[in-house]
DNA sequence: CGCCCCATGTAAGACGTTACATGATTGA
DNA sequence: TCAATCATGTAACGTCTTACATGGGGCG
């Protein structure tokens, strides 16, 4: 059925519906902001949105009305915005930290307006609670590696652990902003 | 030539460098210890390991002393060597950063024993040297989206410059080990 | 006019994922 | 002997990379 978007999708998916855009804006965002994880190769990106066109999760439409060039502007469907919500809503686990927090901050980004403030608080408090059995192990692995690893082996680790921990500190500063938006007064997006 | 190495040809390569391996205990460091952004299926492993034989970077023997099954183990060859100190020895600029940071911290990792304490010393001053500017560029994209983006995009754009933050000091805590080590008593690998 | 940017696309090839297959060895 | 683990491999499939191709529009 849904078979299976890669990454790159639910990227495109997500940016499409904070604004509906043609390739060529995505290209550009993926080129000129901090998303540069993501190709803004045009042998990624079309065929990426053309896949997402044919499972009927976004759809394009032509624009000619500014005398522009011939520019297809894309927007989700509904049963693009629920592929969208049910993927960031999927559960969080030890996991997700370890092959890429990419995966998770997208989500975490998209959450507040596809979902709503209480999905990216509900992420935020998987994460944290992910995060402390992730530490402890990493800890261990490199009391355990200390005696035979290079120092910069070692060094390697210990920044993964310096950024998990920074992650952990971030992760409470967030929680404690959305704890606030939801129980103060309930703000729009 | 060097028909351009992909990342997980040089994660292998490095890992050889340091303990001559079989394609299963290569598996294993993949799926065991916090290497685990690089795949530890064999349809990834095996494939590669050949071609890396095929490019003489690597050569394996079999071994059969143990009893044991057949067991294939490689070592790098010279020319493995050479490209494994090309590779840790490449300049790095900010693109290093924003690109993906496992590149860089694998170089760093390998770096001591393939070339030595002084290569480990150069990637982390070329990585504080970037960091600088790249911390101010993403500042000010913060102040930029600050009025626009909701909330959690915010705080997703405030996770990553945390992290160089983090990253900054970890470099900053390592060059001074590095400078120790090598100003004061020389010490082998 | 020539050049660069907009805007989209395609084709070849390399790589990784998934799933399956094979056999030998160890232990219950 | 049956299952699990060790150890290696292969085949199909999808996706990304790289490079090329196309054309209109604006600008000097």
């Amino acid at each position: 059925m849904a078979k299976q978007i890669p990454s790159l999708g639910y990227a495109l998916l997500g940016l499409i519906h904070q604004k509906p855009s043609s390739g060529y804006d995505l290209r550009k965002i993926f080129s000129s902001t901090s998303m540069k994880t993501y190709s803004d190769s045009p042998g990624a990106i079309y065929p990426a949105l053309r896949r997402l066109e044919k499972q009927s999760l976004i759809r394009g439409t032509v624009e000619e009305g500014s005398g522009l060039r011939r520019r297809q502007i894309f927007r989700l469907t509904a049963k693009g915005l629920a592929e969208l919500k049910r993927w960031i809503e999927l559960p969080i686990g030890r996991d997700d930290l370890s092959s890429g927090l990419k995966i998770v901050m997208l989500r975490f980004a998209f959450s507040e307006k596809a979902v709503g403030p209480s999905a990216s608080l509900e992420i935020l408090k998987s994460v944290e609670a992910a995060l402390g059995p992730h530490l402890r192990d990493l800890g261990e692995k490199l009391e355990a590696m200390r005696p035979f690893a290079p120092t910069s082996g070692r060094l390697a680790l210990e920044c993964g652990i310096r950024s998990y921990e920074s992650l952990l500190e971030w992760t409470r500063y967030s929680i404690s902003i959305f704890e606030k938006q939801l129980q103060g007064g309930r703000r729009e997006t």
